[in-house]
DNA sequence: TCGTTTCGGTTTAATATTTGAACCGATGGT
DNA sequence: ACCATCGGTTCAAATATTAAACCGAAACGA
């Protein structure tokens, strides 16, 4: 394996939950010995995508992350791009909107929009990873992923989250045949208990699925009618950041949802 | 040399005067073998940290830099936190205002706001390289730098950008030298003609200048009594910043703005 | 106070990875 | 039809990477 991917793998190590991370600790769980682990985080250090901070001199993600986000969004305003569509999506259905995206194998939230409507509310966090088996997001960008993919994400343990979680594999297999034929997914307390939420996936120029938009909402708000107007409200907004992304709608999907609209 | 470091140099390589580059232009502008290049980039890709776009299969930077952002933002809120006590700088003193950071021995700019007052403003993009030696920011960065780092950059070519940018290193060791007496720099028409810029520097925790925040203006507005009012803005703008990113203002520095106030 | 265990960081010889040059088929200009 | 360039691939030679042992400092328990 290349050094360079060992590099970036420390990186990944680094979440919401874990945001400061030790030398040992980072051999540890990159399961690199120390002197690469020290070698690879001190290269980082240096074009600062990383840096060490505090007295116990814990590494933490850099400044450099901020100037290369820039550079990127000036290229290619994908967040900046969406964001106004997801606060419009989130004030039509009075639910929280969020949008993800697909990146090293793993579903990361890349924005979200709350709401004034209610004074309850789904909370999201930038940057999360949604599972793929519990969330709507993950079983749309799953279910239009290649099978290969579907069947190793499959294949992994599949821990269960609330009492609603469906973990076995023929089951998740038939609830993603079933999001393909409907061209969007819904989910049922099974990532969190009490919410409720659905998507439609996001594709790019050559109508691959790269990520998705949900709608998030408590169960109790959950009626028949505001499902209807949520799902309706979900293809436009699909469509609409699709083809701000530069992306096509492949012709079945759009199909899909002009019949349900 | 590290092959982390080659890496992570290609990325130093997209700026945004050359946001897509080819294979061959990438080995060329890195100095590597077109193969190394390939292998590297190709890692690149696998992580999102770049992508392939087009048909000229050309590299970009890639969405992994967004997650990575998006992480940083939440555990060290750099950007959001400093870009309020920005726009009211810009409000105050009706001029743009904008802030930089010291990242891989370049001043990048990291956010700026503009003021509605005038018609006419200083507009100014992100993610840019400002000039050491042209600009107000670069030279209050540069004059509370380490002297090795200065004459570093003072050894390497100083091109001269406008007909009023100074070039000559002994003229630009004295600015230096004055900008320190005085805690603040100025530039005049030195990076663009008829604009006129004022800094302050901004500090890490252990007293270490890591950038500047500063207000760029049109020349004709910049009266006396103007200069005045934006140094007094700036300075407080400045120990505002510093404190927000956890950093502490030299007791020197200190004294040095509270007098000029 | 003394061991013990961790920490971040450094050294070394042994090794696996990286690299350079040449080559490929495709594309585009003349 | 030619020549130059493109993105990408190959393989032996060269080089950077790695594992294990070690260091002093600091935290912990007895």
């Amino acid at each position: 394996m290349g050094t360079v991917n060992k590099a970036l793998e420390l990186l990944n190590l680094f979440t919401r939950q874990r945001p400061l991370i030790g030398l040992s600790d980072l051999a540890r769980l990159a399961d690199l010995n120390k002197a690469t682990c020290y070698r690879l985080v001190t290269e980082l250090c240096e074009f600062g995508l990383v840096e060490q901070v505090g007295s116990a001199r814990e590494y933490r993600l850099g400044p450099a992350v901020l100037r290369l986000s820039a550079l990127r969004e000036a290229q290619v305003p994908t967040r900046e791009a969406a964001m106004p569509v997801l606060q419009s999506l989130a004030q039509r259905t009075g639910e929280t909107a969020h949008m993800s995206m697909l990146m090293g194998g793993a579903l990361h939230t890349l924005g979200f929009a709350y709401a004034p409507t209610h004074m309850t509310r789904v909370t999201m966090e930038d940057a999360e990873v949604l599972p793929f088996h519990a969330t709507s997001s993950g079983l749309v960008v799953l279910a239009f992923q290649p099978e290969a993919f579907r069947e190793a994400v499959l294949a992994r343990p599949i821990p269960r989250l609330t009492g609603q979680t469906e973990t076995a594999p023929e089951a998740l297999r038939a609830r993603l045949s079933e999001v393909r034929s409907r061209g969007f997914a819904e989910s049922r307390g099974s990532f969190q208990a009490e919410v409720h939420s659905m998507a439609v996936p996001l594709f790019d120029a050559l109508g691959v699925c790269v990520g998705a938009v949900a709608v998030a909402g408590l169960a109790s708000r959950m009626t028949e009618d505001q499902r209807r107007l949520i799902r309706f409200a979900l293809t436009e907004a699909g469509s609409e950041i699709t083809t701000l992304w530069g992306g096509t709608l492949p012709a079945d999907i759009a199909t899909l949802w002009r019949l349900a609209a």
